[in-house]
DNA sequence: AGGGCTGGATGAATCGATTCAGCGTGCGTG
DNA sequence: CACGCACGCTGAATCGATTCATCCAGCCCT
């Protein structure tokens, strides 16, 4: 293994100044300069970053906590984030919280183990105290998906509450009186809101709670919306129309439904949520709640790059919550349902 | 920041204890190990895995890098390794190379930076220009979805001849004289191998290279697939069968088609590879080649794990090529559709 | 009682890159 | 000519954990 005092020795300078020319190169003459440079690329040497982030005190990667990669939400924002990073020169460590509590503390503690120098991270522990415990290590990091708790940190998400008031509002226009609202495990800041939104959009119907038919699942997968599908079907008075968490619940939804014979939108009117790619590939193209999952990823990644340059320069820095707005997006999937009155 | 000195003071030993508390506590006395622990916990020690990696030469993290993340197939293969990497301890940075040579290059070396322990590596360059380049660094790798080329490294894949062969063979049987091939960059060998099987099939049934015409994209996802779709909807003499190098194009082939009033199956029939979710999930459920993702990630992880397995105890390592086989999976979108004689 | 042994703890050397005080050279200026 | 200064380069100290030769205390055995 080739290691710095190798090359120092091939150019005939010293370690110092090979450590200049990889990392201050103006400051070398240039002619030393280029007899480093050759000495680096005959023996092919590559720094390694351990003893330089023993040194520095940090290294130069980002971890980045999503609740599942298989969610193509997730990777738009992953995508999001890993470009603002490579801009700035730093590498993303990507991993799945499978929206475990457990799972995520044990990324958090992998995360400030490697002295990673930041993340971004979308919480699978709506109680917060995971991400509390990890407040203690000090490294800057910044919410996706989830407003945060206070001025600590900074976070970029989406108003889950007005999306789904939008998703279900536009259910009642259309003259259902009754809901079903698939949703997902009850830890999950995003399950909560969303129901809250269904919940405000039916008021302003004039309908109760009751009319909000609540089918939960474990996991916010296809093969959970094809279970919670197949409880739809043995539900008494079966309702009109339902409201998903998320589209991969849809889109398993959607095909049960589909294999069990009912017409959807005749029968049915399915809302999604997310409006990932394959939203409108589906079997009948489903209406959803877009969010910007590339512009989420894209400013979590500047919050966290500017807060870590705030505290380089020894500056002080303000910690934003920002909300964006989701926007629906109507498609054949709750167009012309035949309501009962 | 708390680091091993501190705890080596707040218990009253030497660091060497406390090194050995984590490393091999059994060779510490009880009542030593306990005073140790409890001043860890007080003190919310985090080791340092830089100064950790510097001593021991080599990191506890594997590096994968996938063509895509957007695509569910790698995922899939990403979920397998990662589980597999975990059991055995390590963490697992994901990286997508985004079907470019020069980006793989650069994810390479930053894991050769890194000092990963191994490499996962679906490589976006048929001419392994940047494989060869990657192994001065004796990093141990394992190829994913791609034949090894000699017996200098371990791999695993899928026979895409075999897979395309049969796509394009059940095409055939149902009477298609001519098939699209809607392919991708030429420098990724499954573009390669999926012609090669399209052509062999054709020729089984006593048609011509002239028989498959050939619809390139620059890369593999539905936006290129709808694009595609125009494409064909352009053609002399429209051929009735379409054969997608994936099933993200073939879902944006199908959407394509869908609004330009085709019907398919009845008018065209589409195959597609992979098998992700959503083909499944389709307007027309899609017929699909399907690859045994899940199994090839963990698989590629547990040959890795041997390879480093072996050179820890020293012994010797015999790299294999692995070929696991396709299944082509009969849906919708392939059935009864009208061949003109 | 003395020698040998063992389980347990110690502390110094080590990994490789960075950083900075300090040194030498050469140039310009008074 | 002497002095000061700027520029380039050097080399040792440093980061934090691991490891191993070494030491110590206590015990057993003769």
């Amino acid at each position: 293994m080739i290691v710095i005092k190798d090359v120092a020795r091939r150019a005939g300078v010293s370690v110092g100044t090979v450590s200049n020319v990889i990392n201050r190169p103006d400051q070398v003459a240039d002619q030393t300069r280029l007899r480093v440079e050759a000495a680096i690329a005959e023996l092919g040497y590559v720094r390694n970053v351990h003893a330089r982030h023993l040194r520095v005190g940090h290294s130069r990667i980002l971890g980045l906590l999503v609740l599942d990669m298989g969610n193509p939400f997730f990777v738009d924002v992953a995508r999001g984030a890993e470009r603002t990073a490579r801009e700035a020169g730093l590498g993303v460590m990507v991993c799945n919280s499978n929206q475990s509590a457990a799972e995520e503390a044990e990324y958090l503690a992998l995360f400030a183990e490697q002295r990673v120098r930041g993340v971004l991270l979308t919480p699978a522990d709506a109680t917060g105290r995971t991400v509390e415990a990890f407040r203690r290590h000090e490294i800057p990091f910044v919410l996706v998906d989830r407003v945060g708790t206070g001025t600590r940190e900074c976070s970029v998400s989406v108003d889950d509450v007005a999306g789904s008031t939008l998703a279900v509002r536009h259910l009642t226009a259309a003259g259902h009186r009754r809901v079903v609202y698939v949703s997902g495990p009850e830890h999950l800041q995003q399950i909560q809101d969303r129901r809250t939104g269904a919940l405000a959009a039916l008021a302003e119907a004039g309908l109760g709670p009751d009319a909000l038919i609540e089918l939960p699942t474990e996991t916010l997968d296809v093969a959970a919306g094809r279970d919670a599908a197949a409880r739809l079907l043995g539900l008494p008075r079966r309702p009109t129309a339902v409201f998903c968490a998320n589209d991969l619940l849809a889109l398993g939804v959607l095909q049960t439904l589909f294999a069990a014979g009912v017409d959807v939108p005749h029968d049915m009117a399915i809302v999604g949520y997310d409006d990932i790619e394959f939203a409108s590939a589906a079997a009948v193209p489903l209406t959803s709640v877009r969010q910007p999952a590339t512009a989420m990823g894209t400013l979590a990644g500047r919050l966290l790059l500017d807060e870590l340059a705030a505290e380089e320069d020894g500056e002080e820095h303000e910690h934003r919550q920002v909300v964006l707005q989701p926007e629906l997006v109507v498609r054949r999937s709750t167009l012309g349902t035949r309501v009962p009155v």
